[in-house]
DNA sequence: TTAACTGCAAATAATTTGCACTTCG
DNA sequence: CGAAGTGCAAATTATTTGCAGTTAA
């Protein structure tokens, strides 16, 4: 999505382009994975600042305009990252936490079973497999 | 697992068989799928009440213990149930909200495929996936 | 008897909300 | 100008912790 893009879908939805959501954009493509708090402090490095609301405000804007999505990769906060991006699935590993991520390729016979057996459509970009990497198991 | 066989097990590690404990784990089997916060007001509807904490480090332990498991079936906190009843995949519809279940079967060639590519044991107990369902997609 | 356990209240973490003030368009 | 957005502080929700009193073994 180009920059001019996603200011005129803003637009034409009712929504304003504010220098607080072009920075937690900003900060969403910069850091992959981080949670609302570490995006909040990315932020309060430049110049300007932003308020914690205004961040979990800016990203549920975001995510509704499908520009970017989130995983639960943990027990505390989610982590956010670019749509666009998010061409991958993760793996998390309890033993040494490490997180790790997979292409979709290799999801894709998975995909298509859960869809042929009891149709479901799914969301890939949400997919998070818990379990034990090859040093930890 | 015998009625006696996790008795047994709690005191060789030098854990205590509780009524709390007993009554947790009673209404873990009864409501698959139960938040704490759920577990907590089964439990008080019995002559014996429980603490909201002593809830949660109930089902620390039967965790640790491998008595139940638990998933993350939305945004809210998280639902539990028996391990031995696990033996399935959780789809949940992001259109009706409805939470299917679906065999291990059909995950097994995900599962091995990503055994084969990068040496990951995946915790199918803990798998969920997020999507449409049939009549939402 | 005594180490483990529980309840309670207070602390923490993550997120949401009300509202007065600010700003994009 | 006016509706949309923001900051701030207070409210909520989910969970954890310290501690004094209780109980299983």
């Amino acid at each position: 999505m180009t920059e001019t893009s996603w200011h005129e879908q803003l637009r034409a939805r009712g929504y304003r382009v504010t220098p607080q959501r072009q920075l937690v954009l900003e900060a969403v493509k910069e850091c992959e994975h981080a949670t609302p708090e570490e995006i909040c402090n990315r932020v309060r490095q430049t110049a300007r600042g932003v308020n914690i609301s205004t961040v979990y405000r800016t990203l549920e804007l975001l995510e509704e305009l499908g520009m970017v999505t989130h995983s639960h990769l943990g027990h505390g906060a989610p982590t956010y990252h670019l749509a666009s991006e998010a061409d991958h699935v993760h793996l998390v590993c309890r033993g040494c936490g490490e997180i790790s991520e997979v292409s979709q390729d290799l999801v894709d016979n998975f995909v298509k079973d859960l869809d042929r057996s009891v149709g479901f459509a799914t969301d890939v970009h949400h997919l998070t497999v818990f379990g034990r990497c090859r040093n930890c198991r």
